[in-house]
DNA sequence: TAGATTGTTAATCGATTAACAATC
DNA sequence: TAGATTGTTAATCGATTAACAATC
């Protein structure tokens, strides 16, 4: 039975279960089961299904679960059944590699504006994309209503950035430099560090 | 005092007290607290002082932690204090991102080789890196004695890849593949995937 | 039907927090 | 000394797991 507030652990864990059903859908599967589920994500069948009940009742007793259900179902809960417009900010290698591979199609989002604060950058062509000077940001998000911004500057503007796409009306925010930054309530941020997970695994070495 | 086996969850914010710290040094800061470190990482000042107490007494009473001491017994402590040579497996514009940026340089971590296995990569300059035909991969990790290992190739090649890691004696994995990976007990393996902190964010717009 | 698997309850397990004596 | 902060204990809180009736 779906509850009031689903705990954010549960939610934090619904994105590894629609990338799994992602996976077995291409394999061309069309049931799975909790079990199953488990197995490939290294986790106990129980907490799948406890999990999945904070939302809804999505299997059949004996079968298992639709894997195309299940995983619309999911996308429906967070609302990733339609596209999210992000802005990204930040022209260097790293956005470059985040256009250019193009991960995010189809998973939910898509980027509408890059943005740099170089006039080496600013005019670039990236695909169908233009770099556009970061003090056009505001009006751009305003503009394009984006709620979703990802910073790719180097860690000593990215508070600043950070600040200025609060400003601009931005309310989620995936950040990839390695600094912790503060921001007020209601924000939600995201990291991405690949140093904290390189140091989180060479204690057991 | 030091107990026998700290929590994994306790080891993997280490990290992040470690990076406050790195912080607060640049900003000239000699001395910390508990309380301090907590407002800015956004956790309790009870939690901090439980996680350090694991690993020993780093503190004075009074005070607070030197920020230098405290700095360096965590890098002990994480194996941190001497840098780990890292190979990385594809050198696409991700791969490009990390080398170039090198943001691993002085935080433990330093990019000892890169391999691909496209004749267009193999032999390009890196900086002071040439990529290395992937098919010399195990003899390097071996000849090196390299135990940690990045995989930033497409989704479809990630677990190929991590097998052949495996087999010439990595234990470590960073993966940016988007997809579960299957790794035999012993190995770690840590993922970076930024939709999945994306599809985190969304369920609370 | 018999076998399988769900959704849910209750028990267990583990992590976080509050509180405080020790002490700088 | 008085004030501040540690390290640690015990209490609280919350998450995970085991078990099973319901049922496909």
């Amino acid at each position: 039975m779906a509850s009031l507030e689903p705990p954010n652990i549960v939610v934090r864990r619904l994105p590894l279960y629609l990338r799994a059903l992602n996976l077995l859908a291409a394999e061309g599967q069309k049931i799975t089961s909790s079990k199953d589920l488990a197995e490939r994500l290294g986790i106990s069948s129980a907490q799948i299904r406890k999990d999945l009940s904070h939302f809804g009742e999505f299997g059949k007793q004996g079968t298992g679960y639709e894997i195309a259900n299940l995983s619309d179902q999911l996308r429906r809960i967070l609302k990733l059944d339609s596209e999210w417009p992000v802005i990204l900010i930040g022209a260097g290698d790293l956005g470059r590699a985040l256009v250019h591979h193009s991960a995010l199609q189809g998973r939910g989002f898509r980027i509408a504006g890059v943005f740099d604060n170089s006039p080496n950058k600013i005019g670039q062509r990236w695909g169908e994309l233009v770099i556009q000077d970061a003090r056009d940001l505001a009006r751009f998000v305003r503009h394009e209503d984006i709620q979703i911004g990802i910073v790719a500057v180097p860690q000593e503007q990215a508070q600043h950035v950070v600040n200025a796409l609060i400003e601009s009306g931005i309310t989620a925010i995936l950040s990839y430099a390695p600094v912790a930054i503060s921001v007020p309530a209601g924000i939600r941020i995201e990291y991405m560090d690949p140093i904290l997970h390189l140091q989180r695994m060479t204690y057991y070495l």
